[in-house]
DNA sequence: ATTTAGCACTCGAACATGAACAGTGCTAAA
DNA sequence: TTTAGCACTGTTCATGTTCGAGTGCTAAAT
């Protein structure tokens, strides 16, 4: 994939480093005669100015006015994080956080995003992103039912590895054999059902066995449906919004007001991200980073976003990302996304805490 | 309370309440001139200058700069919140969608929270604030464990009429009567207690109980714990921040920046409103409003907090608010929250759909 | 064939200037 | 007690000016 960019000459490529890390690191457009202050490139400001014009042309380049310096298109970030930006290795003090996150060893799924989610966030100093993606064939393996009061049940669902409860109300007094007989009938009828399999004559069948408690039948039903499509619809939460103050690109209202309004669309995003991470094969795999308005959400101009699966046993529960401005810290938050992510895959699968080393690149797998 | 306040001229009533209204229609500074053109004001411009003076004088109003109109100052949003603002009446189109929402008859709490919170936000297009108040004694009233699998217990929590799962896992397996054994010695041991309540000796009497299993309790106890003590410290969530930049008044980068990095401190926020939502007596009973650098939280410069708590059977569980400039809409956000937090509480307590009509004053309480 | 120095050019940021205007406070008359 | 009139004040907006950074191009140098 970025063997037909090999095209580079090691020229241009050491400029548009030095121009891409320069622009990270201040923000500003970056022009000819700073970068001759940078030791490795020794060339006159002339020769640079040639150079960079051809990468403009190529566009990897843009010049936001003709007497400005230039700032990295997207094209330019694209092939910054594919081929040319460096490996970041986590200090001390951030391997602790890490290894403090997993230790901690909750074992509910929303707990464990919510936290990393956090520590994504203070470590990177961006707005961080927990996702729990959707699912295609939620179904609930086991139902039980707990006698609240006379009047109130409490029906538990067992889903995969997570617990969800709902309240049932009834107008008359329930024997505790009725609720044990409704939980068998449940278990005998909607165990291992999707939503769509739970019919209307299955339904019937099930009041029948119920007897004179049959009106139990449909209202919890009806919640029982109501939370599987709750829950196979995902969900998304942010943390540290107020970070992106921290950065001058958002410092116009437009673009914030944008940001803002994508984060409240959160069933778009549940949408569109469960399927970039529910990918199966290599994708899924590592860091994923979608630079401004390529595909996926087209409304983050001047936005990233890189993120990572998290996985139990192999099948996607959740994903953690960043989002920042296009000219973010890649390798810090790539670092960062990368060890956290698989820190707490390692963690949900045995409970093992995880080694916390920088042993491969994220990105390209290699080495 | 607002007798003390009655030395105003009725004509200064009318002049400041003309103001504020103008000002909350369209944010400007309102200046004498523009004030004859109201009907209900028989008077000059100069006249209206003096008075405007006098208001000025007394703290109502202020000035942005000399050659200004007045605006109000928080006296005088709060005079005009506590005797001058109109009842307003709920339009058919809300009293349906506040209607809707009760008619779905959710019981789960944070549901309910959560859906009446969006609403809110929706109605009013200012941001929706939701709280669960921390609460003093939280006790666990019964305990249940469930076999996942093997190695994998969930531990049921009831607290209150909500309810609470852990996962709890084992190293070996562990048989299906230790299970149930480890509910009993909970039930007897750990209910009805505090988190303070439940201390070592108790521990270890647990664990003598659990015989070659006593290895299970410490980490349980330890979950319970966590359980206990984070939902009595509460929560809160937001919805529609980006609704805030709707409004002129957040266009100041500062402004905005000091807001967001209040939503995210929640523990602050839920420690401060949980005081006031938790007060026995009249207050609770009605719309709560906090105007400005008023008490609480002194970052709000700029803006109101509104907000009533909800109900369960006479203890309050939680509350709902709107968060917007101090020039919002202060009749319509007020009847909102007032009918909304009225349903809600209502619903919890017998699941009767209320009477939706608009039949007292939500402040003062009268009439 | 490359690289570099030099120079004219362009554009935006920052600042100053001044007119138009809205709204005030004060005074004197009604 | 109210009102008309007027001088005064501060904001906003359009306009103009300067300054400097950075460019593209050309011609000389390597």
């Amino acid at each position: 994939m970025n063997e037909e960019k090999k095209d580079l000459s090691e020229r241009k490529k050491l400029i548009l480093k030095a121009i891409i890390d320069a622009h990270i690191e201040n923000g500003e457009p970056v022009g000819s005669k700073f970068l001759t202050q940078n030791k490795q490139i020794a060339y006159s400001s002339a020769t640079i100015r040639n150079e960079m014009a051809e990468l403009e042309e190529m566009g990897f380049l843009e010049q936001p006015h003709t007497s400005a310096g230039r700032i990295p298109s997207e094209l330019g970030y694209r092939f910054y994080v594919d081929s040319l930006v460096d490996r970041y290795n986590l200090t001390q003090n951030e391997l602790a956080e890490l290894k403090r996150l997993v230790l901690n060893k909750q074992t509910e799924l929303d707990t464990i995003l919510q936290n990393a989610m956090r520590l994504a966030a203070k470590l990177t100093n961006y707005t961080a992103m927990a996702l729990r993606p959707r699912m295609l064939r939620i179904t609930v393996d086991r139902y039980e039912l707990m006698r609240l009061d006379e009047y109130t049940l409490v029906l538990i669902m067992v889903i995969g590895q997570t617990i969800q409860t709902r309240h049932v109300r009834s107008q008359i007094p329930v024997p505790a054999e009725v609720g044990m007989q409704l939980a068998k009938v449940l278990n005998e009828c909607a165990a291992e059902k999707t939503a769509e399999e739970i019919t209307m004559p299955l339904l019937m069948h099930m009041e029948r066995q119920m007897g004179e408690y049959e009106f139990l039948v449909s209202p919890v039903i009806k919640s029982i449906c109501e939370t599987i499509t709750g829950y196979d619809g995902g969900e998304i939460r942010f943390e540290g919004i107020n970070r992106l103050l921290s950065y001058p690109e958002y410092y116009d209202m437009d673009r914030l007001k944008e940001m803002l309004a994508l984060f409240e669309r959160k069933e778009d995003l549940v949408k569109i991200l469960s399927e970039e991470a529910g990918q199966i094969g290599p994708g899924s795999e590592q860091v994923q980073i979608f630079i401004g308005r390529e595909n996926l959400v087209k409304i983050m101009d001047n936005s990233t976003l890189v993120f990572k699966t998290i996985k139990r046993q192999g099948t996607p529960v959740g994903a953690i990302g960043i989002i920042g401005p296009t000219r973010m810290d890649y390798k810090r938050v790539i670092a960062m996304i990368d060890t956290l992510t698989s820190g707490v895959t390692n963690v949900l699968d045995d409970g093992t805490p995880p080694a916390f080393t920088n042993d491969q690149d994220p990105v390209t797998g290699k080495e």
